[in-house]
DNA sequence: AATGAATGAGTTTTCATTCAT
DNA sequence: AATGAATGAAAACTCATTCAT
């Protein structure tokens, strides 16, 4: 007989990572205090230790959450495309809309996770795997239907990928510069599939 | 008459100025302490104060060695490239060679500089113009010679090229994998001028 | 529900004030730290900023309460005087009672808040006005009433009674001279009314 | 045969005194560091340690100089008063007169010099003393001759007098408003010798 | 279950003073 | 005689975390 709801628990849990999750968006996991957190979540700070192991536990449930949010349903929607072109331009849309979406978020994820020492065997490094083995399935797949050349390393390939499409989305999140998300995602797709000399592969999109 | 050679002094400055680089680099701008990088440069906390204005102001030196270290010359290297194709290798050789070398700071680099509020302006954001015009120069160049297809954004290209570079070297760092810089140079090169799909364009190296 | 009652904090609160009062008026506000505060009030150093924002807003409260306890219920004792050498009498013997009675505060009075640069329009300054307001009205009626002759100009007998009465209590914090306040008054009293010449005034006291 | 001219050393000397004096008067005791008095001096930090034994003995010189300034010539110049009238009013606008010029010492005079816990017995409480006795003199005089009638405590009318003009001064160093000195002497010169109540004295001043 | 008062180690920064040159 | 590089002990202030209530 619980003194408190599950249903209770949770919305606590929900209010807290949420507060937690803009907090350290907007100021940065280093600026970002305990009680501010708690503040915002209009909770007392001896809570948060409820729910939380520490303020490190927190980020990463906050980290963890954005990027479940992110790869959500990604598998499905890139299935729906009818060649690698099509898929490969799915990718690179629905990654360059989440940033976009939530352009804080993006800044603490490119800040934060990628700098932890930690990261290896983290939860956030198992989620990055998945993530990155829609692309590699992908791949392997456009080789096997000879979409694309062979002799091609998929990892180089998934690096140059992410990279860019961070790279883009940072430069979106200091400059605030709006950002096209179809017509970018059009023209990095267009170079991945025919390069920066050739002409347009045959069957990409567009 | 100073007391002290100005030859010392450069020395001091030096060498805190590289045990504020290896501290800054290992755990990060937040997590290094004044007092830790005293003890490494086996010098006082005070004189640290003598020779930079503040913490900031030493992230900043070390960061913009290292930018310097990174740019220099580069000009002169690309200009060695008989084609665009060459010069493209070579910059993104040179580039990741560098990082390589420097795996330590160029994770400063990817988390502190990046994440800076204050970025835009800064000593650091103009000596990255600066390494940006070379590049930029390049595609300009290219694209009058008809070495490359007309409606490639080149700040598409930018980020593309420099964000493929940054994740591959950030993978290196925290995976701790060796990095076959002419290889992973060639791959990319080859996808960045011919696409997955196309044969290798004509000209390209090798 | 408050883990701690209000009593407790109200406690807290004047445990420090009173630390800190001591402390200041005892070295001078320089010279006192924070921890000596902390382990006067035996209170941890921490706490002492979730009650004063900081230092000097210590200094603040300090300075306010003892001004509070000079002021109050001036009014109401001056009026009780009968003529104007009795308000006179009143208003010197008593605050110079609460300078005898409090001289380490009082020394802190007049070498800090008299000295900052920011004391116009601070609220020290307010309560400082409010005092000189007794003052003037007291001159303002005694002139209407034929008490003290025209000319004299009220700023100038305002420093002359202020200065006085403030140089000597300092004689007697930094002489640790015994000070007969009834004597002392009658004397000061005397001099203003009737001047070092001309015989005691009509209705002076005594 | 000294390295350095006796005249070279007391160049030095004044050079630095002055530097400390500008220095102090300007931002206070505390607020001063020795590099910056270096710096006003034209002198390295060490040099000063040549001449002074450490900070607070340089402030001490500094305001016996001070002091020094204001007493000097003060008894010749209240002699050519005819009666005590006119004595004190050369006191006081004298004492106003060096406390306008100097506001800045002045100031710190008030804030330091009267704090200092270690005030008696030192060369400034001496000097006090000095200038103390010009006004004991001149009391006693007064009495004898039966200028200023008998009961007067000389103390009391000291700590008036000086406090009363400190006040004033005061006053006008945070206030910043301009002072009419002579106006304000005479009106003071004239509450001394004839009180708030009764007529000007006879041969009071004008 | 929830609070928020309390802690204390840790941070950056300043500066009077010393001393090798 | 003169320098100014170097020190190191302080200072004010912050904040993640704990625990009595």
């Amino acid at each position: 007989m619980p003194a408190i709801s599950a249903d209770r628990a949770r919305d606590r849990y929900e209010t807290i990572l949420s507060a937690g999750s803009r907090a350290f968006a907007e100021n940065g996991y280093e600026q970002t205090s305990i009680t501010t957190i708690a503040q915002t979540a209009e909770v007392s700070e001896g809570l948060i230790y409820k729910y939380f192991a520490n303020k490190r536990d927190l980020l990463e449930h906050v980290l963890r959450a954005f990027y479940e949010r992110v790869i959500t349903d990604l598998d499905a929607k890139v299935d729906q495309g009818r060649n690698f072109g099509d898929r490969l331009y799915i990718l690179i849309s629905e990654h360059l809309s989440t940033f976009v979406a939530e352009r804080h978020l993006c800044r603490l994820f490119i800040s934060e996770v990628r700098t932890a020492s930690d990261y290896r065997g983290s939860a956030i490094h198992q989620l990055n795997q998945r993530y990155t083995s829609v692309l590699v399935r992908m791949v392997d797949g456009a080789v096997a239907r000879g979409e694309i050349k062979a002799g091609v390393d998929p990892r180089v390939f998934r690096d140059m990928l992410f990279g860019a499409i961070e790279h883009a989305a940072w430069r979106h999140v200091v400059g605030r510069r709006p950002l096209d998300v179809p017509e970018l995602s059009r023209q990095m797709t267009d170079i991945f599939l025919s390069g920066l000399c050739s002409a347009p592969a045959p069957g990409s999109r567009r």
